[in-house]
RNA sequence: CGGGAUGUGGCUCAGUUUGGUAGAGCACUACGUUCGGGACGUAGGGGCCGCAGGUUCAAAUCCUGUCAUCCCGACCA
């Protein structure tokens, strides 16, 4: 491609609303541009790098047994109403009306789709096992769209839907997956981890996130580094460490504690530590009230608890009016002894000993509180969140936390859709049975924004040569030396009869701006055909190398060819 | 959905406090000089000052409403 005739609208300055490097980068490289809030056009140098993921993806797929087909991105309600998403998905669908006020959406995710797929065109056990796939444009109506592409509205995923005949069939399905998504994102050139991901409320036994290390990702991620645990933040098990010394349990005093409605407070005014305290922490599970328990110095891991306690819909802390009702106090004196609501302790509040509580009664606090003498919680479970330096759930070491993106997620779905679609099969037996299934998410768009967030400089980006948008960028410095002009087409043309996707820079710029225009979009091979252009010596720089060096013009394909092939 | 901020030419921003009829740099067009890390000079083109009301002799500027965008949080199959 000439870049003459290339549409690449590079700025200069930074676009104000753009606030993390793959954003502004990916603005600044004329790859794209917002049409509103979350929603991307894509321009050539973007498409082409969007094309190179998905190509990666699809051979991969493809190589793992996985057959791709492509649904409607519009869709029907009644698709949604058999499996009771159409409600759950609430303000997060973009819906709409056809002119028969018949109800549309614009597809969220596919489940129900492939499903029913499954349902009406597979007839015999003797079919499965069988993957799944499409590469598509998913629309969700976020509440809160940001950072460019890496959480937009209007963005391109790849799901797949694995069918099983049984569970040890679906293990050999996720695992494939597993096995091929490694493979993906080892190509796309990501520093990625896996980890042990929250499989929600609905149950199943597998669910892991790929990760790609990024302090601007979304996802908190808990790791040990000597045995290679890893795991999202929600999921990770708690392993539960007592504070105390152990001391004889004394008696239970109620003590006055005014206004001290927070921990804070609370150890202001006693002269206590934060782990000296229970907090009891009023919630609303659907439509009943808990009351969760964790160590002061302790946050409440939601998830856990809306797995524990099997909440469905909706967990959320309680309105400060039911906190009164519950609990005959202001906002803050809430403690188990007395409360009318079932309570779930977190482990570590069962190893404590005469700790402190509210006492359900304004500006009063129990001390030396012990459990089973004072009170018993219903349910003792791990229901905290982790915390850097914890000890890790297998071998014990510290665990150490990095924020990530979230580019993949596979999870053993079981016969969540199966069940509510019906989708069954007639075993060998004559039996009636339940299809199991698996579905593998890759965030396409978000791949691209994931690569240039981890390599990139002050200058521009980095590509992969996996993805880069071309491989090799050749630039005659004067574009009014004929000679150098000639050198470079010529070079042009030699990479382009070798398969090579090269760029040539045949603007009518200066150098200086075709230096930084290449350093911009980040293309791995930079051929500089310049000065030393007569005595048939020219300048070769890989992207991701600080210094250029001198090679022969002969040599200079050879070379980039080199390069392409062994990074590609 | 709660909190905060911002809307002025394609981009970055000044001007708003103290109303007086719109400006800089970059980009664009033409010519000349320059020519290996975003050149310089001269001359140009381009703006319903987000939108709608209101106050006023007069509104980018003050008031009311509204829309949009960004940031923090909540939410996130």
């Amino acid at each position: 491609m000439r870049m003459s005739k290339l549409l690449m609208p590079t700025l200069r300055e930074v676009p104000a609303e753009a606030e993390i490097a793959s954003h502004r980068l990916m603005l600044r490289a004329g790859l794209i541009r917002k049409l509103a809030a979350g929603v991307y056009s894509y321009l050539p140098l973007g498409l082409r790098t969007l094309r190179k993921v998905q190509d990666i993806i699809r051979e991969e797929m493809d190589r793992a047994g996985a057959q791709e087909l492509l649904m409607s991105a519009l869709l029907p309600a009644e698709a949604y109403q058999a499996s009771g998403r159409w409600e759950v998905f609430g303000q997060s669908m973009f819906r709409l009306k056809d002119r028969g006020e018949r109800d549309f959406c614009l597809g969220p995710t596919h489940e129900e789709l492939f499903t029913q797929c499954v349902i009406d065109n597979v007839k015999s056990y003797k079919e499965y096992p069988m993957t799944l796939y499409q590469i598509q444009t998913k629309y969700r109506d976020e509440a809160r769209p940001r950072f460019g592409i890496i959480r937009s509205r209007e963005f391109v995923m790849k799901d797949a839907y694995s069918f099983d005949l049984d569970e040890k069939g679906l293990d050999i399905s996720y695992q494939k997956m597993y096995e091929a998504y490694n493979r993906i994102f080892k190509r796309l050139g990501l520093d990625f981890t896996v980890v042990d991901a929250d499989s929600g409320a609905m149950g199943g036994s597998g669910s892991q996130e790929f990760m790609v290390k990024s302090p601007v990702g979304e996802d908190g991620i808990a790791y040990c580094e000597k045995c290679g645990y890893a795991a999202n933040y929600e999921k990770c098990e708690c392993i539960p460490t007592a504070v105390d010394a152990p001391e004889e349990e004394k008696e239970r005093e109620k003590i006055h504690t005014p206004d001290a409605h927070t921990i804070d407070e609370l150890v202001q005014s006693l002269g206590m530590k934060p782990e000296n305290f229970a907090k009891t922490i009023i919630y609303r599970a659907d439509d009943k009230y808990i009351a969760a328990m964790v160590r002061g110095d302790r946050d409440v891991n939601e998830v856990k608890l809306k797995n524990l306690i099997g909440c469905v819909d909706d967990l959320e802390l309680a309105e400060p009016d039911a906190v009164r009702e519950i609990t005959n106090a202001k906002v803050g004196f809430a403690g188990p002894i007395g409360l009318g609501i079932p309570v779930y302790a977190d482990k570590e509040v069962a190893m404590m000993k005469n700790f402190i509580i509210g006492a359900n009664e304004s500006d009063m606090h129990y001390k030396n509180v012990n459990i089973d003498r004072d009170f018993t919680p219903d349910v003792v479970a791990d229901i905290r969140v982790v915390v850097t330096g914890d000890a890790c759930p297998v071998c014990g070491e510290p665990i150490k936390s990095e924020q990530g993106i979230e580019v993949g997620h596979i999870f053993k779905l079981g016969t969540k859709y199966s069940d509510s679609l019906g989708l069954k099969y007639l075993d060998e037996n004559g039996k009636q049975q339940t299809v199991i299934m698996g579905c593998y998410g890759i965030g396409v768009t978000r791949c691209v924004a994931a690569a240039i967030e981890q390599l990139h400089d002050d200058d521009g980006i980095i590509w992969p040569v996996s993805i880069a948008p071309y491989e090799v960028l050749v630039i005659p410095a004067n574009y009014k030396n004929d000679e150098q002009v000639a050198a470079a087409e010529k070079l042009y043309q030699e990479l382009k009869d070798r398969g090579i996707d090269a760029l040539i820079d045949d603007r009518a710029e200066r150098a200086g701006v075709k230096f930084k225009d290449a350093d911009l979009i980040g293309i791995p091979v930079r051929l500089v055909v310049g000065k030393k252009c007569g005595e048939g010596i020219i300048e070769y720089k890989e992207r991701s190398a600080k210094e250029a060096i001198e090679t022969s013009i002969a040599d200079a394909a050879d070379k980039a060819e080199e390069f392409i092939k062994k990074n590609k």
